[in-house]
DNA sequence: CCAGCAATAGTCAATAGGGACTAGCCGCGG
DNA sequence: CCGCGGCTAGTCCCTATTGACTATTGCTGG
């Protein structure tokens, strides 16, 4: 296997050339931040590319799209700290093939790699299950993010920094009724009953994979 | 050198203690768990003990008491994702001797192993400065965390969970006026004017190891 | 070109939240 | 035994927020 492996943590990324080289796949490049990991894959066409999940600003998922645009046949496994199932969902959308733990022993993540070579999706059963349940269960809050629009999701971060209605027609540039309609409409979106409740579900469950990406 | 190595993600665990292995010192234990990593100390008496400050609830903090208390003379680095400031303060304060970031290069690593082992402290100087600094400024909003109470703690978590004060009544068991009383002292002592502030100043900044260890 | 949606702006009524107080009760240290 | 601090509870007054509306403008896809 011709692997590519994408880590902001240098250590991990070292570590992880180490241990693939040393199972006798070949590690052709490392990179350190997503883009370098797009142009080392389309330079070097690897079997399967190992995402870190964990850059900042949804970085990560967005990543996928340009590693499968970049070169077609490779497939793209995500690297987590934690099991999140939301990430899960919306990493396999966007065309990831597996998804594995750091916490698993370097063997497992072999196998995974492999799996996703062949073909197979590369993510644990459990964490599948979970993650397309949702997907049935369109009550889940969470679902409600993806109707957001930009605005809103101005609005959401203006919610979060603890800003008024007043505080936020100013940073926004509208007038407080017009920063208020949107509140509202983007309480209404979520099902809560007041900004607080948004900012709990965003602090909660909103990793920084739900924000979407051209909104820092 | 003789090492533990202590860190929840097995990947990175093996990677480290392969890493530590190249560079020509011994690696006596991987841990898994903070209290893995104090029996292996206590057992093996190493010279430097690395451990993942990234445990929930704050037990890495906790834990580097026990291994100073399971073997005085090994040294404890915090191995970490982010540079949290506030984090290194309260590690050098409990006793550790050193932290570093997952990002850096193994090279650098090793020789913040070194140094805390003769003796030095093994903190970037950028990352020291500003951990020393709040010290000074009392202004800073988030010493005035230390002077909460137990009960404000636990109006705390129900602002962060987006009660109305109705709702923190009914899970603290007393009426709407005195939570309302606990929510206002709360906003006096953070120096904020409404609870979504307060939600703000803690999701911003408030890391679990803000929060007291006996309240969760 | 028209329908639909986002963004803008506004109104009215009702409720929740915040500022500034007072006050009783209880345990703990001096 | 007294005072202090924390937990409890309450009041008055004002502002902020919310719910439920309507309405205009501008862009976009069919």
């Amino acid at each position: 296997m011709r692997i590519v492996v994408c880590d902001d943590h240098r250590l991990l990324l070292e570590a992880l050339g180490m241990a693939l080289s040393a199972t006798g796949h070949e590690v052709v490049a490392l990179a350190g931040h997503p883009e370098e990991a797009v142009q080392a894959v389309a330079e070097h066409q690897p079997d399967v590319c190992l995402l870190d999940v964990n850059f900042p600003d949804g970085t990560s998922v967005a990543a996928i799209h340009q590693l499968r645009e970049a070169s077609p046949d490779t497939k793209v496994v995500m690297l987590s700290a934690e099991a999140d199932h939301a990430v899960v969902g919306r990493a396999i959308a966007e065309g990831a093939s597996g998804y594995v733990g750091k916490e698993k022993p370097i063997t497992e993540i072999v196998e995974m790699l492999d799996r996703a070579v062949r073909g197979q999706l590369a993510v644990e059963p459990s964490l599948l299950q979970r993650a397309l349940r949702p997907h049935k269960s369109s009550e889940d809050p969470l679902w409600a993010l993806q109707f957001l629009t930009d605005r809103e999701w101005q609005v959401m971060r203006c919610i979060m920094e603890g800003q008024t209605t007043e505080e936020m027609a100013g940073s926004l540039g509208v007038q407080r009724s017009t920063a208020r309609t949107h509140v509202q409409n983007l309480l209404t979106k979520l099902g809560v009953h007041s900004r607080l409740q948004a900012a709990a579900l965003m602090s909660a469950h909103g990793s920084q994979e739900s924000w979407p990406v051209h909104l820092r």
